[in-house]
DNA sequence: GCGCAAGATCTACATATGTAGATCTACAGA
DNA sequence: TCTGTAGATCTACATATGTAGATCTTGCGC
């Protein structure tokens, strides 16, 4: 139930989800290195999550908000990824793997990595 | 270098991709069993699909455009695959893989059937 | 040759998002 | 008590998107 989120959004809510709730300060700080908003730009973005009800908030010291995430990140990950499994791959998560393993452009290493965790996960499994 | 898409703009290409180029109309009666769409409004999405060159047209019999798609598929999947795996999965395409088999709520045979595939995929491979 | 209808283009409006200045408010220190 | 300021909230604007009515254009049938 977590719609569509953008990659500002999503970046937003990773912040909370690594580190744990924090305030527009923290986010803002937390987000510095990828991008420099404007203190006022991260409470924004943070207000508009609450109203969706993707973050929650709660009184800190003094007058200060704390947010946190209030969906977890499995949940937007399979809310996403299964979005983008809907519309590109008909469905079919078989059909994604494929891409990743056949068209997706990894390097040999990576390759050679993901082949290795798909023999591990098939074996396991069973 | 598809940037992001809509997933109504996704349906518009899907449309070019399955049944090749087509006008408007075509693709409006193509669209029609998912999303019952104005022709002005399919007129629309094509004309920006266009601005933004992932589509490209060429005149028809008569005045009409005939439309086609000017990204492949797969480059498409790529881009928004990658765009998924570096959001939401820090660029690790295994770690896409280990949520499709572990968190993804996929029922049982697909399930099955995935873990088939992968065993296939990792040894086809090697 | 002429008017009409089919198709293209223009204009328009709502919502979401990225971005941030302008204000408002209340707490801590003088 | 008074006030500066940190932090919250409001307002604002640009762009993208979903949606489609209003026009404009022109090839075709008569």
């Amino acid at each position: 139930m977590a719609g569509t989120l953008s990659d500002l959004q999503i970046e937003v809510l990773k912040t909370l989800w690594d580190h744990g709730e924090g305030t527009v300060a923290d986010v803002q700080e937390r987000l510095k290195p990828e991008r420099d908003l404007a203190t006022t730009t991260v409470a924004t973005l943070l207000a508009r999550l609450v109203r969706r009800g993707v973050v929650a908030r709660r009184r800190g010291e003094g007058r200060t908000y704390v947010y946190r995430a209030a969906v977890p990140e499995d949940e937007v990950r399979r809310s996403m990824v299964g979005a983008l499994m809907d519309r590109l791959f008909a469905g079919d998560p078989a059909a994604l793997v494929h891409h990743l393993v056949e068209d997706q452009d990894l390097d040999e290493a990576t390759r050679k990595r993901l082949i290795e965790r798909l023999r591990r996960a098939a074996e396991e499994d069973a």
